[in-house]
DNA sequence: ATTGGTTCCTGCTGGC
DNA sequence: TGCCAGCAGGAACCAA
């Protein structure tokens, strides 16, 4: 599930492979995504060098020599893989839906198998106006993001803490999984109410937060199903969930301190799973 | 304004 | 063994 550390993984795959290179060639084989992909993307894309990529939130911005930037978004099962010029070419697969060639002789597949991913074309100063962007909260690993601001934009809001933070307008690029352990590390409960948490708590929030964040990208995220690295290499930071899919099993605190018997339980809020240390976490 | 529920999609899993 | 209902999940959308 590509959450800001698999997106980031992702764009840094990508960038290697495309910086500076011109896209010859971009095929649409499947162009219902989560929405329609614009008609005349490839037309649009051909021809143009790459200049940059830069990510914001769950969305990668490819920028363009002409001006033009294509906005990616992986959705839940979406994969880029790079293949180098000359290197080995699997046969097409069925999910395969957007295919680019760089005038160099590399390709990237864009794959995704549940179809929850998008891809959309806009003009470089049209990023901030952009109905996906524009509503997005702060960046958790950016300057602009603090314990005050947090706490601001938790205030008056009656709906549980797990459920604040996978909203994207208080803070984006978050999911299920970097949720569940930043709120385990914070010590806060999921169900807590997210108005009630202010000072001292936002604080420790927002410092679990980007320290999970960090470490998931420094492990090049997590692969639990779907996630591959852009050239096909598994993130590992699924190895060290400390609560995220071990239902009943201690959680790392709990079982240091011995006193360890099952005391990580999983809920359901909001139709997701919410994995936490019913010790620990108030 | 906020919040809860529904929907999109496919592949895997569990129950009978 | 085989079938199908249920579930997973990001985020837009709708209704209350």
């Amino acid at each position: 599930m590509p959450e800001l550390p698999e997106v980031e993984t992702t764009r840094q795959g990508l960038l290697v492979a495309l910086e500076g290179q011109v896209l010859q060639d971009v095929e649409v084989r499947v162009p219902a995504l989560r929405f329609p992909l614009p008609a005349d993307m490839a037309t649009r894309l051909a021809g143009r060098t790459v200049t940059g990529i830069d990510r914001r939130a769950k969305y990668m911005l490819v920028a363009l020599d002409d001006g033009q930037v294509l906005l990616i978004h992986l959705g839940m099962s979406g994969r880029m893989r790079v293949f180098a010029a000359g290197a080995d070419r699997p046969p097409l697969e069925k999910h395969d839906h957007v295919i680019f060639q760089t005038d160099s002789g590399a390709e990237i597949r864009f794959n995704d198998t549940r179809r929850f991913g998008a891809m959309d074309l806009m003009a470089a100063d049209e990023i901030n106006s952009h109905p996906l962007l524009r509503d997005l909260g702060p960046e958790p690993l950016g300057n602009e993001f603090s314990g005050p601001v947090l706490a601001a934009r938790l205030e008056g809001r009656r709906t549980p803490i797990k459920a604040a933070l996978l909203d994207q307008k208080v803070v984006a690029g978050l999911g299920n999984i970097y949720v569940c352990e930043a709120l385990y590390h914070a010590n806060l409960s999921p169900r807590r109410s997210a108005h009630t948490v202010q000072g001292v708590r936002a604080e420790r929030l927002v410092q679990a937060i980007r320290d999970v964040l960090r470490q998931a990208i420094a492990a090049g995220g997590s692969s639990l199903r779907d996630f591959r690295h852009a050239d096909g290499e598994l993130g590992y930071f699924q190895h060290h969930f400390a609560v995220y899919g071990r239902e009943s099993e201690p959680c790392p605190r709990c079982a240091a301190t011995q006193k360890a018997t099952g005391c990580i339980r999983r809920l359901v809020q909001s139709g997701r799973s919410t994995f936490y240390c019913s010790r620990w976490q108030r």
